[in-house]
DNA sequence: TTGCGAAACAAACAAGTGTTAGTTAAGCAT
DNA sequence: ATGCTTAACTAACACTTGTTTGTTTCGCAA
């Protein structure tokens, strides 16, 4: 039985997340899935198109996810540093509100069918594009040192997009959401200033 | 024994590790492996037990690497940031001369079989700690300033870890590396520093 | 030359893959 | 009550999975 709050379709969505990330893609069968849903594979079916479906509606979100957090820093006028700062912690806020889907965003899109792998490598690169544009504003307007605006970009990136694996730790010294974010981005800033 | 067999041997596990790299653990299939080789399938149980036993020499085999990288480091007595610096250096050169078979050993690792899975992560956990502990002794005696510990040792593995993807751009702007190893260095021995 | 071991092969096995077909039961608007 | 939609089910299809068996081929040591 599921629970009356969350729909069918909700359930197979969550139960994949979990699954795909615990399991990975290729190695998570429709009837395992099915099982801890709590219904018969076939069933599933009724819901998604087909396992790619599945995987794209997870990546897609939140893709969509990034993007909307981007933009809405991206508006307010601010210094390079301060605008970096703010992406930075935009970008940790949308993996820690989806620690499941955002593995699955990292390490799973490799398997999504055209059209749509090459649609996410796109979203991708422009996405981190905006990082790099703010990385060159800054190192032009002297408040950044000039290093190679590259490395920097994937520095960063990689420290970020890896803390959806801080959450699970689960000894005595927990870290919280805002130690994560604001002790992260110090680290990264300190690094990067003049 | 036979020195005859061990450039098939050879074969088979360099395009294993391709081919995980490329399509990971659980999408690539003994046949695909096969027919990369020139082989049928069943002729790669003449050099190896079984798929897991391929995944296992490979992993296993970058541990050691990273460990022993690290001990030549640690012999010479430096400060805990001339060390620091060291041993990123090194642990990025391991990844830098291995770039396929790290790949797999850092996102492949999770389908090891036990016992193995349990002693790789013993064996992780311990080389990471050793970071910790240049890290935890570099903020007694003052030379880096006091922050979480664990967070800092996250960033730096994360970052690291990844410099293996840096060597697949294509583009023009290629970075050499010594530019990922010094710049990556720089940039979080500058963001550690009191 | 004989014999042995290494390494290749084709054939097959049991289990599992994503997915489709066909059917049935329940809820709801007319 | 009737018909429509939704979503569940069982059964099955067409492959693919890792691996085993049994056999053959080949190069080398005695």
């Amino acid at each position: 039985m599921a629970a009356a709050t969350n729909s069918t379709r909700q359930n197979i969505r969550q139960t994949a997340e979990r699954l795909f990330r615990d399991r990975g893609y290729a190695a998570t069968g429709m009837r395992e899935l099915a099982k801890e849903v709590g219904i018969e594979a076939p069933s599933i079916y009724n819901h998604y198109k087909s396992k790619d479906d599945l995987l794209r509606e997870i990546c897609i979100d939140i893709a969509g996810q990034f993007f909307k957090a981007f933009e809405a820093i991206d508006k307010n006028e601010k210094s390079p540093t301060k605008k970096l700062r703010s992406a930075i912690k935009g970008h940790i806020a949308v993996i820690g509100n989806n620690l499941e889907a955002s593995s699955v965003f990292f390490h799973e899109w490799m398997f999504l069918e055209e059209p749509h792998l090459t649609k996410f490598k796109k979203m991708r690169f422009e996405y981190e594009q905006n990082f790099r544009d703010i990385i060159d504003k800054g190192i032009k307007k002297g408040e950044l040192r000039n290093i190679n605006t590259k490395l920097v970009t994937f520095t960063i990136f990689s420290a970020l997009n890896a803390t959806y694996d801080l959450y699970l730790y689960k000894s005595k010294e927990k870290i919280s959401k805002d130690e994560i974010a604001d002790g992260m981005a110090d680290l990264l800033l300190k690094g990067l200033k003049n």
